[in-house]
DNA sequence: TAATGCTATGATATCGATACCATGGTATCG
DNA sequence: CGATACCATGGTATCGATATCATAGCATTA
């Protein structure tokens, strides 16, 4: 390993002039930078960016911590953050927490032994702890996403609760009046708003009383499962308004091999777009949420509050989202 | 920001002895493990990794350096070494290169910069300039996927030679004679070995003298642009073999737009299975890597390299591939 | 009983960089 | 011409941890 001393010495000058040079901070003559700069080439020289935040306590590195990073809604998010903190010369460590609460704290310890100058949260889970640890250790958290109760931070995130009912209010208008709907876990603000969008839709249509609600998580397996569980009611849903892209493929699935055809039989809507490089065939009638715009938003504020010093409020980000229509909801029942 | 030191001193024993504790490296008696804890669990305390790792030159990170992390194929990798790594403490830093080779050198001046222990990465170009740069800070490489021409270093990857050979044999097999090959960049190793198993098969047919090969790059908009070309014949193909999963997906969709069916009118096999979460209906005859495993492998052949001290000899694996046989090969021509 | 080995703990130097303070030269201005 | 400001550079301390060496008590063994 060639050091910082070992180019100083070859330039001729002292180290901390190097690292002037290296850092573009303080003054170095014309003649002094040349000098140094061919010493670095000389040497192949590479700075140490541990010693380098040990001391000035800057990491440059921001952590995303995401619930599914097989999920391609996650991922698109992730190249929106990668995107903007390379631009502004941080990069991110990516955590995938697997929806666990558990997995979610051990990585937030170590984020926080890595000394992380900011983390954006994709939460497992509607429990303040983690947050409240990387606060309490001066790390600053944007939420995206998803939101928890009672926890003073930024977040950035769709309003679900519209993109719900202007979903459902879709299958109403075409005339279905038994629509299930197949969610995520109770304690995930998205799954719970979806419901919440869902059932004002159904209320405001005088079908309060039709509600079949089905909680389970966001994974295609789950998503199968909950489709068969509606499905094999005495006198099944017309509809399935699904929570997001992985209930929706599982509940798709499960209509198939029941012999059940989409949209003719049973018609479907869901939340997430899938992206247009793996789809040959777009299908899905959905409400697609910005992904991309969710993770440079979040990015950004988290950046605003890195460097310009303190923003006193917290904001919260509400992105719109777009109803695309497409076969999977149909054309209505006679 | 709590420090060792402060631990130390609310304890009552000197810094290296929390040292001791924290790492289970030397002695400590019960008692004064108990002591150290209390004090830790108190105060709050996270060793801070910058310092620890300057101090002691390992940083316990690997890096995966990849061209696309939006492919499926990318993703499960990435599973694979994430899960290998972090079973052993070391954590992953994602890097996406797309395709560029100026991309994937910037990286490389990162991680080195970062001192990660050891990188993962699939080469975007032939050239061994990053390799070699890696080497030449004492940071080992594994190769996996694709390999690069005179470069001493471990590699994993699969067959791709008797892949293609296969996929376009049962082409063959099934009574094609004028079949067209749309790859990846030509300096690409897994792009041009999937030409050379098409050839080889063509030749064991005779067929020689029918070649149709196109190259382009991994993506789908490059499938669909190569898939309109070849179609653009005056005799056109009648099958495509696709050298990755975003060439199928492009040129299935080039084939609907010019309204041709699929295996109907133009029969079509090709690399890279999607995964089963992302697919309602697998539709693809496919060359399927072992993805998962690949990371998996590759991390456990680095983390050797770490941690068993030197193994001089460096591998080369090669993983079997698995041909899938669905719709979109056809049941062949009368 | 002296030698040996293990347990338990600490003092000090150091990893590679930057923060902070200091120094001296030159240009500008009233 | 002296005060002031800016340019250019260097010395030293320090970030928070561990490597290395040292010390000392106690048990075991020849």
């Amino acid at each position: 390993m060639t050091t910082i001393h070992d180019v100083a010495k070859r330039a001729g000058v002292a180290p901390i002039t190097v690292s002037r040079v290296i850092n573009n901070s303080g003054y170095a003559s014309r003649e002094t930078r040349e000098l140094v700069e061919t010493a670095i080439a000389e040497l192949g020289y590479v700075p140490n960016v541990l010693a380098r935040s040990l001391r000035s306590k800057r990491t440059n590195t921001l952590a995303l911590v995401m619930t599914d990073i097989t999920n391609p809604f996650f991922t698109v998010i992730a190249r929106g953050v990668e995107d903007t903190a390379s631009e502004s010369g941080y990069t991110v460590i990516y955590c995938n927490t697997d929806e666990s609460e558990t997995g979610e704290y051990k990585y937030a310890q170590i984020l926080a032994q890595k000394q992380v100058d900011g983390v954006i949260l994709v939460p497992a889970c509607s429990n303040s702890r983690t947050v409240e640890f990387f606060q309490s250790n001066d790390i600053p958290v944007v939420l995206i996403d998803r939101s928890i109760p009672d926890v003073e931070t930024d977040v950035v995130r769709c309003d679900s609760v519209s993109g719900a009912y202007q979903l459902v209010k879709l299958l109403i208008d075409l005339g279905h009046t038994r629509i299930a709907v197949l969610s995520g876990p109770r304690e995930i603000s998205t799954a719970e708003d979806r419901i919440i969008g869902y059932r004002l839709a159904l209320a405001e249509a005088g079908l309060a009383d039709n509600e079949l609600v089905y909680y389970g998580s966001f994974t295609q397996a789950k998503g199968y499962d909950l489709a068969v569980q509606a499905m094999a009611k005495t006198s099944p849903p017309t509809a399935l308004f699904c929570a997001n892209n992985f209930i929706s493929i599982g509940a798709l699935k499960a209509l198939r091999d029941s012999g059940l055809r989409v949209p003719e039989d049973v018609a479907l809507v869901g939340f997430d777009d899938l992206p247009a490089t793996m789809v040959v065939d777009p299908f899905f009638t959905v409400a697609a949420q910005p992904a991309y715009e969710m993770g440079q938003r979040g990015t950004e504020l988290l950046l605003e509050r890195l460097t310009g010093g303190v923003l006193d409020k917290y904001q919260e980000v509400i992105l719109p989202i777009e109803i695309i229509v497409r076969k999977s909801s149909g054309l209505g029942r006679v």
